[in-house]
DNA sequence: GCATTTCCCTGACTAAAGTCAGAGATATGT
DNA sequence: ACATATCTCTGACTTTAGTCAGGGAAATGC
């Protein structure tokens, strides 16, 4: 996305991480530097409630299963954790948390707090708020950079959800509510190759956010189904989204696209305006919308 | 300072550390991981231009004498370095990089670089802005976190080096220049106990910052030679300073502070309203003040 | 001039972290 | 039923990162 970034910005991040990997690196040292080691904190960490499976241990932290299964036996020989057989898998091992290692957990937990808050302790209130602002950003951004757009069978698990958290979302948020069923286009079998493309937006392999392009040959290619989780507006998702369905439309020889949306759900408003859509007039009769919008595209280039 | 951090902003800071040592962790191994060692690695980059001392490099990176040795030893095999006697003190060695050492530099510089820009590509422009801003200013409150305030000799070398940086500042500021001697108070010795007292702000061991407090018995306590360093203005460090000079006057029974300040100061000026200083008559001759003020202090607690 | 200190080095050691090759038990596909 | 795959474990190994004691050469203090 976007050209190179520049030479001043490279710069910044790369003093950020050597700032920020000394500053944690070295607090880490110093507060939850007991007598364990990183590897058993770790593996002591992800065993939480009522038993995890040493596989999914396995799987979270990248370990060989050899190592990791010494680690457990050291855990053991200190009386943290009982690994028992599970009752489904009987190949599968769980790993529980004696009183013990509960105790040992909740006093990594509070040394873990005790390192953040001395973070924040010598600032004063303005700064901390600033502080604690930026650092969300910055998180948000970081994340904002992993998510993955990429086409998906409309048919599969993971669209499904989120077209389902997609409806759910229109049911609570239309003042008359929303069945997909009255809705134009309700059979998602149309958004794949040829007639249409279906995308999913993925953050750590989780689906968080869909959309969907219907080719019409000569005529504006449609875009219909764009949903982003919650938990994830405002890094861009829908604008990445958008790219790549418009991208999808200039590759089928649309000269243009078009969408239509309703009233209430302002914040997709904003940014299909932002985009370049403008506002025309209604071109079908989608009895949920009220909106409808159109976007000239510059002919694919190279 | 201030009350103890709040639970949210402590689940901030604890989200952060996580988020970020595990992205740029993850980037760093990936990109980072050469054949050689992290030791090795972190070495050869101290190795720069003409020669460094090798105490230069263990005083840096904090190793143990007899492990550097052997990291000097392996870099040298490897053709990378070489280490020679230094010619003022033949008991130092000094590393010096070769051709090829240098090159290897380069490359680890290369991918520093693509690690940095790897988190910036993904993002459209405006993210990028807003990401390199949080980031300045995490880098920012993580370092003025880390400044700390204590009394100082103001004879000493880091006192006069302030001190110096603090007259050459006026004389630059003062639309008629600033002599030292024609101004009150030139002489250090009173800023010491009982009379007075000398803080020095510092980070990283780095002396950023001077003030100095009178006391008068009954009267105002009396600040004077308050001054930032340029490279960390905005981190609060003035505030902090001031605040000590407050403590150690109203730890003298002093019941308000006075101190004079000159118009073209104006973020000084700033500053001192914001902490409660307000203006006042005249109080004394200081040829160099157009401004004076002064603030009650609480008496001491505890 | 001599004791002390500083600087770097070597040797001997340890703990942590991780890799790899199988073995044994269990589950699954056909 | 049988081959194949999965899951965890043990044993044997390596690399990395580090610590500690002391030695030899040079500089410094008195």
């Amino acid at each position: 996305m976007s050209n190179e970034p520049e030479r001043e910005a490279v710069d910044t991040v790369r003093a950020f991480n050597r700032t920020v990997t000394s500053r944690i690196g070295a607090l880490q040292d110093h507060y939850l530097g007991s007598d364990r080691s990183l590897g058993s904190s770790r593996v002591l960490w992800e065993v939480s409630g009522d038993g995890v499976d040493v596989r999914a241990i396995r799987e979270r932290l990248e370990l060989d299963s050899g190592y990791l299964s010494r680690l457990l036996r050291s855990l053991e020989r200190e009386g943290l954790v009982t690994v028992v057989g599970s009752a489904a898998d009987s190949r599968v091992r769980t790993v529980q948390p004696t009183a013990a290692g509960r105790a040992e957990r909740a006093e990594l937990d509070r040394r873990s707090d005790e390192l953040a808050a001395s973070v924040l302790a010598p600032l004063s209130d303005g700064q901390r708020a600033r502080l604690v602002d930026a650092m969300g950003t910055v998180m948000r951004l970081l994340e904002a950079g992993l998510v993955q757009v990429e086409p998906a069978d409309a048919a599969s698990d993971d669209a499904r959800r989120c077209l389902a958290a997609y409806y759910a979302e229109l049911a609570r948020r239309f003042p008359g509510g929303f069945d997909p069923g009255r809705s134009l286009h309700p059979d998602t079998h149309e958004f794949a190759e040829p007639s249409g493309l279906f995308v999913l937006a993925r953050l750590h392999g989780r689906a968080i956010g869909c959309g969907a392009v219907l080719f019409h040959d000569d005529a504006p290619a449609y875009i219909k189904r764009m949903w982003v989780d919650d938990a994830v507006r405002g890094m861009g998702v829908g604008r990445r989204i958008l790219v790549a369905l418009e991208q999808a439309a200039r590759d089928h020889g649309a000269a243009s696209v078009t969408l239509e949306t309703n009233a209430s759900l302002t914040e997709a408003i904003a940014m299909y305006r932002a985009a370049g859509y403008v506002e025309v007039e209604p071109f079908n009769d989608e009895v949920y919308a009220d909106h409808w919008f159109e976007k000239p595209l510059a002919p694919a280039v190279g």
